[in-house]
DNA sequence: CGAATAAAAGATAATAATATCTTTTTATAT
DNA sequence: ATATAAAAAGATATTATTATCTTTTATTCG
């Protein structure tokens, strides 16, 4: 009976959860394996069912590929592993999030601008720049070089 | 019956509404007038029930002044003027959100970082030093500077 | 083929965020 | 003092997010 509901993002746990799984099964996609739902749950600590949806999203978009039956899981090919984060966040919670203002404006822009707007453009192009030039490949790789795991805890 | 369900921001909606709130009461307080429930949801376009419990909010954290009765309202004070809007955040969603891991992960620092842990930080102390240098008087300045509207259209 | 494995899909449940409604308290003015 | 105005407080409703459970479909292997 473990509660799940810990962090507390800017963007929602959703995106968090896809983060991880998506590195997680790139790492092993590079040593040639697949990843089934029970494994990649216990590796990032994500409950299973709802992990399986938002898989289930990732692989519709074309972020990764999945096969059914004995031996199947989920892995990432080439094609998946030059994809920018940005993807999965796309595949996720959709990119409008990026471009939405902070004080609710719905007409936000340069020309007439929320008290914040310079500032917060600022802070959402760091992180827009930040999923756009970081790839799949990358977050596989900064785990495998640093000895990262990808559950909460560690 | 109309739906207010329309922004998507980073932070929550409660937090818009209390920032372009506070801004608009600080407009007026500079001009000697207190500003009541009914006046304050059309100038910001926000439901007015709601409203109230965000006003709640900030009046006992200390972000606003209130008085009860005729003639009563909200008002910003000198000390109120000189708050940075980051306590408009702390007294809404919490600064909690500008602590957190992209990915989730609950002890995520420079020395143990998850794959995004650079990027993310730098957009987040965007952010945060935006919310630190912006007094509340700053905000009002800018509306009367601009000649911006608060309400969501605008 | 039939049994077993694993993802996909569909249906339901719990929690948090957002929104509304009603009653109470406090202040003002007559 | 009484009536009125306005915030505070409390209770309830709606919607979105997060989480779970069950059934179906695809694949492999004996």
């Amino acid at each position: 009976m473990r509660s799940f509901l810990i962090c507390m993002t800017m963007l929602s746990k959703t995106f968090a959860y896809a983060l991880r799984a998506v590195t997680y099964v790139a790492v092993h996609s590079k040593e040639g394996k697949k990843v089934n739902l029970e494994q990649l749950s216990e590796g990032i600590d994500v409950p299973q069912p709802f992990l399986g949806k938002i898989m289930q999203d990732l692989v519709r978009q074309g972020v990764l590929k999945s096969m059914k039956g004995p031996g199947g899981g989920f892995w990432t090919d080439e094609f998946s592993l030059k994809l920018p984060a940005f993807e999965i966040l796309n595949a996720t919670d959709g990119y409008a999030v990026l471009t939405s203002c902070l004080m609710g404006k719905k007409n936000c822009n340069s020309s007439l601008p929320c008290p914040l707007h310079a500032e917060y453009a600022l802070c959402r192009d760091t992180l827009f720049d930040a999923l756009r030039n970081t790839r799949i490949s990358d977050l596989a790789q900064k785990v495998e070089a640093k000895e990262i795991f990808l559950a909460e805890d560690n």
